[in-house]
DNA sequence: GATGAATGAGTTTTCATTCAT
DNA sequence: AATGAATGAAAACTCATTCAT
């Protein structure tokens, strides 16, 4: 059963090789549905980008669904990564501190994946149920998050009384809006993200009002 | 010469749905696409849904990507009534009153027309670039009236000294994320519109935290 | 079952409108037909042209297909009727000025009639088999006249020796090629048929060379 | 490393079918289109003819109008190529040899390809205007050569004074009387191409009358 | 492993003809 | 007689997926 050493370093520069490939494969069909959209986008678009035959598709990955899907949860991952739990220990950072900073970590990822991003938030629906559940599953989970720490700032008396759930929408909404300006804007736009999360947590902390009567 | 009365009948019954054949695609349109999504529904989901044949279908239509856009601009043309220009004649009511308006508006409309506005909610892109377009010009007016909103709120010191771009998207942002909720929520889902537009605005005026530090 | 004066009258004029609807409608087909060519022409465009609704049309025609037979037989009744026998009687013109004769009437009539002379002659088959049949047997007995009137021209000794067959194939060729020529030319081109026609029948009776050796 | 000759036998075959595979849907696409004409004919029947499925014709044709221009393309090249120039140096044959040398070479490449030709002749407009087009520029270019040929023959004398436009236009129609009458022929009938080509030749410059009085 | 030819179900669209009013 | 809405068969074309080599 156990094979020689000479077969091993084969097998494993094999692997090697598909793993490239497979990437290969991977970046061709974000490049193609970033540019295009999932819909417009068909398989042989993908082969052309990737450079490979149809058959060899296949080998790698089950469909178009299939491949797409793997594109949204590598990104979903990383957001999932760059939202840090709250911490209410008097030795962690302010709650604030830590919600700019995951403010600015979420706006960090898409503008590193705007491609892939922009996929995701212009074409949320209509790809296959799939697609579309693991997209909501994330945005609830998110909006749960959002919730969590405001009844935790709450209870820490720094924001006010408000209805969380309503707060945590709109709280979501402003960060979608700005994805989605990114998303928008051309590949070669530069951000200067920093800026982009303080303003909207600025927005979000303190709203609009001169003279707020609290 | 004359007719009986029954044939009468026979006639206008048939004129009637002649003329109302059309509303009647459409609204059979709406529903497949509402369900399914536009690029899962075909034509003949279409056609089966509204229980015409193929050929009675482009007669009142060009095609699955005009009948779409027809409710789209429908939709649209609703949204743009329910915006109601700044008035700021001291004569008008306070800015603050137009501002609970529009959006309690806005959540009407989309309320009542919550099938369609699913489908132009969740399929932003993908669609033809003519649906994408209009889409695109629609928000992007919207952005421009929250922002003169601003500007005017700023001129008579009721808006605090903001970064107006930043806040207006932030302010569409938490808008789209209500319209969101309603769109994603059940056919049978009921919403307190009034209650919701206040909360949306509360947190829009006033943020979250409990102290504002100006 | 005799009716009354008035009746017949009444019957009379109805018969009438009918004639003339029906002429209309062959008219409007007629030009579509002639402009478009069979397969490019749909019923639609015929009804357009003559200003009735669809089920009109199939009132007076079965569909488009016998619309198209009625006229091409009427042009091959008029060519038919363009072709005068060939007199050998010493008291007839000669064989020559009956074949001058012959040749221009042909003309005359494809003239007169270019529009529908032009559907026939570039669009002769691929119509259905019922129009094509019918045109082929036209040219058939176009060309048996043809033979005919060469026995009786080699009988009298005015036509050399030669093999009849081939020469009235070739006379029939000269004759079709010019027919096109019209029917090609623009709708508003003029032709010298008399010229035309002894052209061509110079061309058939003395040939190219200039010096002929029999 | 090597492969077993059964193998190599098995590849090349595959190889050859493959490259094969194109022109069987032409020689398939010629049979329909030859015994149906163009508009009667579908890409199904091409379909069926050829034994292969939908999606592998669109594998090798844009569709019917394409693969339809390309038999017409190949049959006016071979046309074109049957044509000499004509040479009117004093080493070169007589232009009368030249000439029964072309009109022979045309009726020996619509005999080999009397199925093409069929749909060329019978079929001459209603396509599409592309191949109308090609095919109207085609006689235009045998046209001006049959005129420059006569022009030709009157420089040197063996041309008698005739209208040569007229005179060119009678000659091709004689050719195309020939070629009709090989087009219309079953498929298994048999032509005397040699003879054919010289009696038109004869017809065309002798004339038909016993006593040419110049 | 790689290839790419082949597949065929699925989609859109057209248009001659019918028929209830 | 006239109308024109409705029909549905038929046609062209696409594209994700399979499979023999």
């Amino acid at each position: 059963m156990s094979r020689d050493p000479a077969e091993d370093g084969r097998t494993r520069r094999a692997n090697d090789r598909r793993e490239n490939r497979r990437a290969e494969i991977l970046r061709a069909a974000l490049e193609v549905f970033g540019r295009q959209g999932y819909h417009a986008t068909s398989v042989a678009d993908i082969l052309d980008a990737a450079g490979i035959a149809r058959g060899t598709f296949y080998l790698y990955f089950d469909g178009k669904s299939p491949i797409f899907l793997e594109l949204l949860d590598s990104l979903l991952a990383e957001l999932r990564a760059s939202i840090v739990g709250v911490e209410t220990d008097s030795a962690s950072p302010p709650i604030e501190f830590q919600l700019v900073s995951t403010v600015r970590n979420i706006l960090d990822t898409v503008v590193k994946n705007r491609l892939l991003a922009r996929i995701i938030v212009r074409e949320a629906v209509g790809l296959d149920s799939e697609a579309e559940q693991r997209l909501r599953a994330f945005y609830a989970a998110l909006l749960r998050y959002i919730e969590l720490s405001l009844v935790e700032g709450r209870r820490l008396g720094v924001i006010r009384k408000i209805d969380v759930e309503v707060a945590a929408m709109c709280v979501l909404g402003t960060i979608k809006q700005f994805v989605e300006q990114v998303v928008v804007a051309g590949e070669d736009a530069t951000f200067d993200v920093d800026r982009m999360a303080l303003a909207v947590l600025d927005f979000n902390l303190r709203g609009l009002l001169a003279v707020p009567s609290d």
